[in-house]
Order: structure tokens, then sequence, then C-alpha cells
DNA sequence: CTTGATATGATACTAAGTATCATATTAAGA
DNA sequence: TCTTAATATGATACTTAGTATCATATCAAG
């Protein structure tokens, strides 16, 4: 169930596997996107390809998470914050300080939504869950 | 721990009690929020309460958040949700059809966050669980 | 009653994202 | 290879959610 996807060409393939043309545009997104490490914003990808249009980056943003490619977060802060999902399903820790995003995937996790399943009168469709937290290298850091 | 505070009169006591003043549009606010079962939007207040410039709606908004009288949700549609929180530590679930939401509250959760505080090597600071539902009225409507 | 802190509303702004639409690219068939 | 319909793009203008500014108003405490 982990289909690690780490090189472009990978990402091109996925993209192409839904239906999608790789194009100009969206092979440079792939690029910029799968260099990061960590969250990125939409306005960081419209300075970094000024040749991209402003519609073409949120209208692939929103394509990259419809497929799956990429997740976007809402952080305390409230700038959405976009991020690369490197496996099928998991959630996310935020550094509330530095920003940096990190993924996590539970077992546990998906046994609780399906415990508050039987519970709920309606029927789950799907669930977010963040974690923020601080992250270690911010803890060294106060810790100075 | 289950602090009810379903009067507005209960309401502004939270609201002086955190230091704040029981102004006119505070008042008019929180008469309003108190009413609405389901969540609604910042624009929905500003619509109902003309006299009340826009800046305060959003001022207060962020003032009830902050002293725990409200919560911002984040719909999977990206239209922000505020709903009055009953009870003291509560997650959501919105129904993805008709928008109305629901809290629970249930200890495994608290629990698998404790868990998972375990295996991160930050530090948690917060948490956002949301339950996407179709809800059981929408579901009756699906079927008919 | 005065005064300083707190809150307000009008206005203008920003930030994130969408709608429109004419143009460009592309894939796939004739 | 040419044509064509589907798909994608970029410029532009717009919308929506929320913020900044600031002069004015209100209030609570002395």
């Amino acid at each position: 169930m982990t289909s690690d996807h780490s090189s472009v060409a990978e990402l091109i393939g996925i993209l192409e596997e839904a239906g999608h043309r790789a194009t100009g545009p969206r092979r440079e997104m792939l690029a910029l996107v799968q260099r990061k490490v960590t969250g990125f914003t939409a306005e960081e990808i419209c300075k970094a390809l000024p040749e991209v249009g402003r519609a073409t980056v949120f209208r692939t943003l929103r394509l990259l998470q419809d497929i799956g490619i990429i997740c976007k977060l809402t952080v305390p802060n409230g700038i959405p914050v976009y991020t690369i999902s490197r496996v099928d399903h998991h959630h996310h820790t935020v550094c509330v300080r530095c920003g940096k995003v990190g993924e996590f995937q539970d077992s546990t996790v998906e046994r609780l939504i399906d415990e508050l399943g039987m519970e709920t009168s309606g029927e789950i469709v799907g669930h977010r869950i963040e974690l923020y937290v601080t992250c270690r290298r911010c803890l060294d850091q106060l810790q100075l």
C-alpha cells in the first residue's frame, strides 16, 4: 500500500495514468514540487515559475490534489500549505514554529475512524487529521 | 469537563471573564451565533447584522475563537465554516452534502494523540480532527 | 466628570483562488 | 501528414475572506 513516488518521472506517470497531459507547465511544477522537502505555498510556486500563469498554477495545484500527488493543509496561522504525498494514505504533522511538514501513517488512526463510524448515524466519507507540533530542531533551538 | 454553554447570558459571562467587554455588537453576534444549530459563515453574520462593521465581525469571530466559544472548520469545498463549541474539547463531523456540523467527543481520540506523541520526535502542541460525513438526513433523501 | 484603555466602523487593501475567454498545444484519426 | 476536437494555457478581471489603518466612540475606574 506504500506507493512511494519520488522521481519526477514517476509523478509524470501518475499524471498521465490519470488521463492528463504532461505539459510543459505541469512538468515544471512537478519538478519543483518534487524537490520540496517541506511544505510550500501557492505563492512560492508563482514566484519560482513566473512564466507559468497564475491560473495554471492554481489549476495544477488542484489537479495534483485530485490525483493524490499533493495535499493541501490548513495550518493554525491560516495560510494554506501544500505538501507532496510520498505515501498513499497518511496524515500530517506541521511544526507551528518553522512550518516543516511531516507525514505519518498509523493503523490506530484508521481503526479509530472505523470505530467512530459505528457511533455516527451518517456515513463517514473522509477525514482530516493534522498534528500541530514543535519539531525536534525547533525544540533544540529553544533550549539553547 | 463538560462546560455546556447554551444561553447567551453564559456566553457573555465567558467573554467578560476572559477580560473583554460585552459590547452591543458582541452581544448581537453572540445572540445570533447561539441560535445557530449548524455551522455558519462570516458572510452570513455580515448580512444578518448589517449595522455591525465587517472588520468588527471578523475581529469578533477571532476573539470568540480565542476564548473557545466558537471553532473555525475547514471543509472540503474550502469555504470556512464557524460553529459554536458546546463542549470543551471536541471534534467535528461536517456533512459534505448539507453542511450540517456535528460534534463528538471520544476518549479514544485523546488516547490516540497521546500514542502518536510517543512516536513523534517533536512535541505535539495541538491537533485537528474532522470527519467528513453524509449525514443521516441526506442519506435518507438520497434513497428516496 | 475625566481620562485612558478598549472597541468600533469606514475605507482601502491584500491574499488566495476562480471565471472568462481567446489562443495554443496535442493526440489521434482520416 | 493534415485535420480536428479535446485539452490546456495565460492574461485579465473578478470574488471572497480577512486585515490594516485610523479617526471616532464607548466604557470602566478613579
